[in-house]
DNA sequence: CGAGTGACGGACCGATCGGTCCGATCCTAG
DNA sequence: CTAGGATCGGACCGATCGGTCCGTCACTCG
């Protein structure tokens, strides 16, 4: 027929758009910001995503996917048990220290949008239980109680919460080396 | 002369919209919420506020002393040394334990806005050195090294970010827990 | 080659933003 | 009582938002 339509353009705009949305915030970056990043028109644009919505679920979904697996990769080379549970951190507080970390997308929606309902909201809230479940079964598979699991995931949240300051670097390692004192105790 | 100023003004528009400002976000309150919030015309408002900026920087001001007083509050009916430290993360934990909070209102802050420097946001930076000075004078009083003053640190802001989840009242005595654990150590 | 589709760039839309201005009203000082 | 400033409610402004639509070009396949 004619010019057949170029594949992964879906996945084009996500990833070009991604970077704006982390490190501005969903609300300051604007459509017209995004169709000229990603080079392409506005009717390419809202032929692939219903809406702004849309698009920022699909931003949160890939840094989702991004993260897991890193985590996955992450854990993979690290040993079983205690060890495995310092390795997920160790791998946070990589990503603490690189330039440009702004903390995690998901929290930052949820604190840009916090009442919302809404299709990005959704997505940000399952893949914070996820990850929280996640820390759970390693604890637990490490032989840690429910209550190291909490403690845990405090210093993540934590680590998040610190990136993007003077001193996130160093609190990265403080982080590390807590998780560390906390799973020897077991 | 004529109808004298009601004296207070500025305060109660800005005890009004603060509510506001925390729990829907700065950005999503717009100045027509906030009059008809505050019951008074757009004129008093922009002749007591030069405009948003001004008034959100006195929003995070007013929270800010607001916080301070109640920080200090809790420690002057705390003891001395290591037990000031865990009152400090204690009187935090009462606060995420109740309906409605939401975090950090500055730390939400420079999440919405995260490059600018704008009046708001040096409010909300200057409130974070001076708090987490805070902490680190504490710990140093209570003999703890400068590493204990960033592990209890870290848990202050995992403390904040829990805030809001299904969670948080649980994770709020995990945090005073742990960061008795951490003293305990002195 | 020519027809037809994919994509671009931008004009355009209604809504809403922060901010300004104006007339009407109320209250108090003289 | 009267005069004048404080305050209110809302019309109004330009800018920008998310979203729609159209004209044009590029490319590809019959």
């Amino acid at each position: 027929m004619a010019r057949t339509a170029t594949p992964g353009t879906r996945a084009r705009i996500v990833s070009t758009v991604a970077p704006l949305f982390y490190s501005q915030g969903v609300r300051a970056v604007g459509m017209a910001q995004i169709v000229a990043a990603a080079g392409c028109g506005k009717n390419l644009l809202y032929s692939h995503f219903p809406g702004k919505n849309e698009l920022v679920a699909a931003y949160l979904s890939l840094v989702s996917a991004e993260r897991d697996r890193s985590a996955e990769r992450a854990l993979a080379a690290a040993g079983e048990g205690r060890e495995a549970v310092v390795a997920l951190v160790a791998e946070i507080a990589d990503r603490v220290r690189e330039p440009g970390f702004r903390g995690c997308a998901m929290r930052n929606y949820l604190t840009e949008f916090p009442a919302e309902d809404d299709v990005p909201g959704r997505v940000a809230r399952e893949y914070l239980a996820s990850s929280r479940a996640r820390v759970d079964e390693l604890v637990r598979v490490a032989g840690g109680s429910p209550g190291l699991a909490d403690r845990v995931w405090l210093v993540i949240e934590g680590l998040y919460a610190v990136a993007g300051r003077p001193d996130a670097a160093q609190q990265a390692e403080v982080a590390v080396a807590l998780v560390k004192e906390l799973v020897a105790t077991l």
